[in-house]
DNA sequence: CTGAAAGCGCTTACAG
DNA sequence: CTGAAAGCGCTTACAG
């Protein structure tokens, strides 16, 4: 595999002038231009980006990193992202950052020196007390999306954006409240997820406390973000507790799982059981029956995370969720309509 | 932020000496070694991957280069190649190539003269005719998994690993019409993916030819890899052909947002519309009422793409897939059990 | 319009 | 055990 040399050499031009036809610089005349593309071309030829990296004065470059790999959450907002990030002629670096031990704010340090990026913008991850001396020492705009943010986390050093996960949570039990459920149990994705597991759990107790309904640790259960955990959260919690009558689900993925374990069970949704997920997704409109959920606002987080990057101050937007009522909610047994 | 420099400057020493203690080299004074870490972690320092890439000899580097970003089937497969990498003592570099223009064949030479890696994976993607000169370049071991790759590719310059699609989508198809099926329409993603969309649709066709089934063309929809897509297909072609009993659908998710419109319709699974789908994955399996499935072998295709890229052989193996009977066939009506 | 040279931030023989 | 120096493959003033 060549470089740079050697594509001079064979087009009998010096470097720079090749790294001029790279980079589609004006002043190269047309003839010599042609023939060192045809060099190029016929090598397939293609420079090396680490050099390039190490080089170029930044130019335009906004990354953006996404924590863990395969969320379709995460996907349709980064899509946003891309189109408003390239209205003002910027352009989208995506990074994926594995699961792993590393802290997210070194992650973003080493982006940016990798790449030479203008800004960052970071879609989920954890930020904590540790995070402070990083995220202090960085000299670009950051902006941190839907990631969780310890209260001991120095404010001042970037923007951000999420959901208010209390009244998000508020808001979908207290409908269930509404249509006269007691007896409602909690799936929360707690075990994986502790931030927005609490947060949501501490919106589901307001809920029911907000409605007169003593609050009752038996019917909480912590899991992780897969259909089997929402299968196993909800065979475990109606078989001890069949006075149960709906079940708010801090996550869609866990939402289908426990509705295909009453689905299995042989009852039915929403007469025997009600349920409610969190974040709108696909799956728990496309399940049978459609599952209300709380929708994220996805469109709003992807361009608001872009504007703020670019608005030159520092703000932290809590954003509004939708409850999106389906066909799996209905009034609880004795209730009249 | 600042450099390997201004770190030695800092501590009072050479930079080779930094250095030596970033790559944990064994012979460095124990104070001094000491006194350095200090001065780098108090300082946040982290190195510019780009500089250590383009110095940095090749040490046991795997490419492994996913094709889209968002798509779970390849999540698991990564998760096991990471294991099988790592027990080779080489390390998995991971990286998304987003949907471009760009050849996938290019890709590959980018990452490897970016990373220096010493081996390539490349799951998914298009390999054709134009694919060849930069496969014929590469001078390390490449095994594409699952990828499409046309006929006139040159396959002396790389392994290969992928599903037996016509047989797999001929034993689905065989299954129903074992069942007694004779109408039997076609999902396909065709629109998005002709390779699969196509192999998968001859499988199809051998079966009924096998078992005395006239062709019908009016019986095949192509569509897209998304739960709406299937929906929209399945309601087009029930709605004219109510004489269909089984569907069979080249994509779990095809089938799930098929098994949605005829649940929808008030329709019943499998008593009035048998349905299979393709992959195996967890959406078809939490669907209500559980989707039968033709399951894509993904451990192996993880275990033998590591194997291959260390075998210093080039082989392109077919592996064979399994059909998970669920509850989503039944027998055709009028067919005796 | 073109080329020689400096330098991006590292690592690694080499000499001590 | 340590440091000065060369060099990875590019880009970009600078001089012509």
């Amino acid at each position: 595999m060549n470089n740079i040399k050697d594509i001079a050499k064979l087009a009998g031009v010096g470097v720079s002038t090749v790294s001029r036809v790279l980079n589609n610089h004006p002043d190269v005349n047309a003839e010599t231009r042609i023939k060192i593309q045809k060099i190029i071309d016929s090598q397939n030829y293609i420079p090396n980006r680490s050099a390039r990296n190490l080089k170029m004065t930044p130019t335009k470059n906004i990354g953006v990193i996404v924590k863990g790999s395969f969320n379709p959450f995460f996907s349709e907002i980064v899509e946003i992202m891309e189109k408003n990030i390239t209205k003002r002629n910027f352009s989208l670096l995506l990074h994926y950052n594995p699961i792993c031990d590393t802290e997210d704010a070194e992650i973003i340090i080493e982006q940016v020196k990798e790449k030479r990026l203008n800004g960052v913008i970071y879609l989920g991850g954890n930020f904590s007390k540790n995070s402070n001396s990083y995220l202090e020492s960085l000299d670009i705009p950051l902006v941190l999306a839907s990631s969780n943010i310890d209260s001991d986390v120095d404010k001042n050093f970037f923007s951000s954006i999420s959901i208010d996960n209390v009244q998000s949570a508020f808001e979908a039990v207290d409908y269930l409240c509404q249509m006269g459920h007691k007896n409602i149990g909690l799936l929360s994705s707690g075990l994986i997820d502790e931030y927005n597991g609490k947060l949501r759990t501490i919106g589901y107790e307001k809920a029911l406390i907000h409605n007169n309904i003593p609050l009752n640790h038996k019917y909480h259960r912590d899991g992780f973000y897969t259909f089997d955990s929402g299968y196993n959260m909800a065979k475990d919690i109606l078989t001890i507790h069949p006075e149960i009558t709906a079940l708010f689900s801090t996550s869609d993925i866990i939402a289908v799982g426990a509705a295909k374990y009453i689905l299995s069970a042989g009852r039915n949704i929403p007469e025997d059981i009600s349920i409610i997920g969190f974040d709108g997704l696909e799956y728990s409109e496309f399940f049978h029956p459609s599952i209300s959920s709380v929708k994220q606002p996805i469109e709003a987080i992807g361009e608001k995370a872009v504007e703020l990057l670019f608005s030159n101050t520092k703000k932290h937007i809590l954003l509004q969720t939708e409850l999106i009522t389906r066909n799996s909610v209905c009034k609880a047994k004795g209730e009249k309509i």
